[in-house]
This record gives structure tokens, sequence and C-alpha cells, in this order.
DNA sequence: GTGATTGCCTAAAGGCTTTAGGCAAATCAG
DNA sequence: CTGATTTGCCTAAAGCCTTTAGGCAATCAC
């Protein structure tokens, strides 16, 4: 029997593929077997159960997502940080769907804890870090930093959800717009 | 053999109770017909299958909560308009967790068409009729209406996953300043 | 009442999850 | 290089969910 070279990190990975292609809750422990052409009962070697592997998955895009936010906020600040952070969040959510609900597979914190968690608070950094371009006070910048998570998540799941097809102006016209609107809203705080 | 007395109808609100104790996802053919005391296959007399019990499902709630919003709205305009409306919404998914899930299960569109469908363009009559208090033109409305959509959606659904649980303030807090914020915003609106 | 309809049932097949236990391939000790 | 150990993938099996087919009985129309 040839052994095809599985591993947890592996199936993660091919787990978050699979999500993207399919959608991430028609990943199944069944369905990434076929994917490896192996016998199903050879996955819980390497992820403990269902919830387990989509905990994996979950986390490797939460990581992959905090990874290029980083990236897009190195030397930006203020309107143009604010920007590039939710394009980030939005390119990514429309190239990798599967991917980026799984980063909302809440139970995933319960079920892998550390790794998953640890990648939630880069999210929560990176936020602070654009709003420190605004000059808030507490408890303005926590509310800040749910209105711009509220939004941007929002308009992206509305977006993928088809909400905006049917109208216009395009979807990807209303976005920086409304991105915009939220620079100004910050700037005057109240 | 006593008749329950089953029905489409009745299985859509059992559906939808169902929904808010487990969750929507966890809404299943079989759970329903444990729940009245009768076979599986005799639900596939009233439901096409699966999907279709969720698009149901899906419309009942979507359908109630635009009657919700409309009663909300009577002779309220501007900002007063506005929080209620939100308020409508937080309220409804606080209450009714499944079914605001069932809610956003936009694959329904395609199951049942009509019923859903027009629920979902009575919300978007409503939210038009407050920003009608807010004097804006085209394209600055649509992208108010998803600004609109799309932060309220996001704030039930982040508060709904515990995502604002472990930090000050509290959820219920936030929630009137920011939607204060977007009632500035609408009325400075560029 | 009788006949037609409709409601719920039994039976059965197919898919996903998960556990238990086994053989063989890779890896390591000496 | 050989033998021991670990590890990877396998077969088998049980449990739950979905869905279809076909049947009997309760209810309704007249």
């Amino acid at each position: 029997m040839a052994r095809v070279g599985l591993s947890g990190a592996r199936l993660a990975l091919a787990g978050a593929e699979l999500a993207d292609e399919v959608g991430f809750e028609q990943v199944t422990v069944s369905a990434l077997a076929r994917h490896f052409g192996v016998q199903v009962a050879s996955l819980y070697s390497h992820v403990r159960n269902s919830d387990d592997l989509k905990a994996r998955i979950a986390t490797v895009a939460l990581t992959e997502l905090a990874d290029q936010a980083a990236a897009a906020l190195a030397g930006r600040a203020g309107r143009d940080a604010l920007h590039a952070l939710a394009d980030v969040y939005r390119d990514y959510a429309r190239a990798h769907p599967g991917r980026y609900a799984a980063t909302r597979h809440t139970a995933a914190a319960s079920v892998l804890g550390e790794q998953y968690v640890a990648a939630g608070r880069r999210h929560s950094e990176l936020v602070r870090a654009v709003l420190r371009g605004y000059d808030l006070g507490e408890p303005a910048q926590t509310d800040a930093v749910r209105l711009l998570g509220s939004t941007i998540h929002g308009y992206i799941t509305l977006e993928l959800a088809g909400s905006f097809s049917h109208s216009e102006p395009s979807a990807g016209e209303s976005w920086p717009r409304i991105i915009d609107a939220l620079d100004t809203l910050l700037r005057s705080w109240s």
C-alpha cells in the first residue's frame, strides 16, 4: 500500500483548497479522503474528527489573512492604511471564499484554541494599528474597531451572497466610497 | 395511526422554533420528525427535501422580520427611524438566532423564489424609506443602503458569534453609538 | 355509507462520521 | 545490513441523516 504522505498540515491545506472549490460547509472528511484517493478512516489518524479538520482549516485561513493584512499595512497610515486593510479582506474573500468562510467558524476557538486565537489577536491589533491614525480615545476606539469589523465583514458577506449583484452600481464601485465614508466618519468621531 | 396534522406551514413554523433552539444548520428533517413523534419519511409528503424545508424556514423568518420592521418604522423618520430599524434587526437576531441565520440562507431564493424574494424586497424598501430622511441622490443612496445593510448585519453576526463578548464596553453599549455615527455620516454624505 | 383522497407507515439504499483492530512500509538501533 | 519499532493506511462495522417507493388506514365529499 503506497503511502500518500498525509499529515495534519497537509490535510488542513488541502481542506482549505477544497473549501474554496465547493464551499466550507461542504468540506467533509469523506470528500478529503476521496481527494487523496485514500480510505476515509485513514484521515482519522491525522485529524481528531470533522470539527477538528474544520478548525485547522479556519486557522490556516485566519493566519494567511493576517499575514497579508500585515504586509499590506507596512508603511501606510490613515486613509491609505484603511483602504489597504479593507481591500486585503475583500480581495481575500473573493479569491478564497471557502477559506474566508472558514475564518468565521468560531467553534474553531474552542477546538484548537491557541493558534486560532493568536491569529485572531493579530487581526485585532492590525485594526487598532490603523486606528492609531485617527486619534480616538476609549471607548471610542473600541466602538470604531467594532464598526470597521462589522462593516467590512458585513459587506463581504453580503457581496459574496450575491446581495449586490442585481443592482447598479457594481459592488466594486460602492466599496471604495463606503470605505472613504468610514474614513471621514473616523476623522470626525465625536 | 393517529394523524398529527402536518403541513408545509406547520413544518416551517416548527422548524423555525427548532432553529432557535439548536441552530439553523442543525435543523434536519429527522430532528423535525422526532419533534412530531412521526416517521421521517412522513415529512417528505409536505416538504420536497431538506433544502426545501430550510427555504421555508428562511421565508418565515424573513417575512416575520419585515413585519416587525414595518411596524417599528410607522410614524418615525430620520435618526429615530434609523435606530428603530437597526434595533428591530438586532433584537430579532438576539431573540431568534436560528431564524435570523435562516434569513441569510440565500439558497432559499432559488428554491422557493417568490415569497422569499418578495420579503427581501420589502426589506430593501424599508431601508430606502429610512434613507428618505437623509436626502441622498444616486448612486449615494444605493451606497448608503449597502453601508447600512453591511454594518447592521455585520455587527449582529459578530455579536452573535461572541466576538464582542470578551472586551469592554458591552456589545449593547457600542450599538447605539455606532448607529448614531451612521446617522451623522448619512447626514453629511458628500 | 361508499369512494376518493390524503396522511403516515414500513422498507430500503446511499452517504458521512467515527471507532477498533490489523498488516505493511518506513525508520531506527546496533 | 538486519531486526525491531513505529507509523500509515486498510478493512470492518455501527450509527445517524436523506430520500424514494409502495402500502394501509383515517378522513372527507356526497
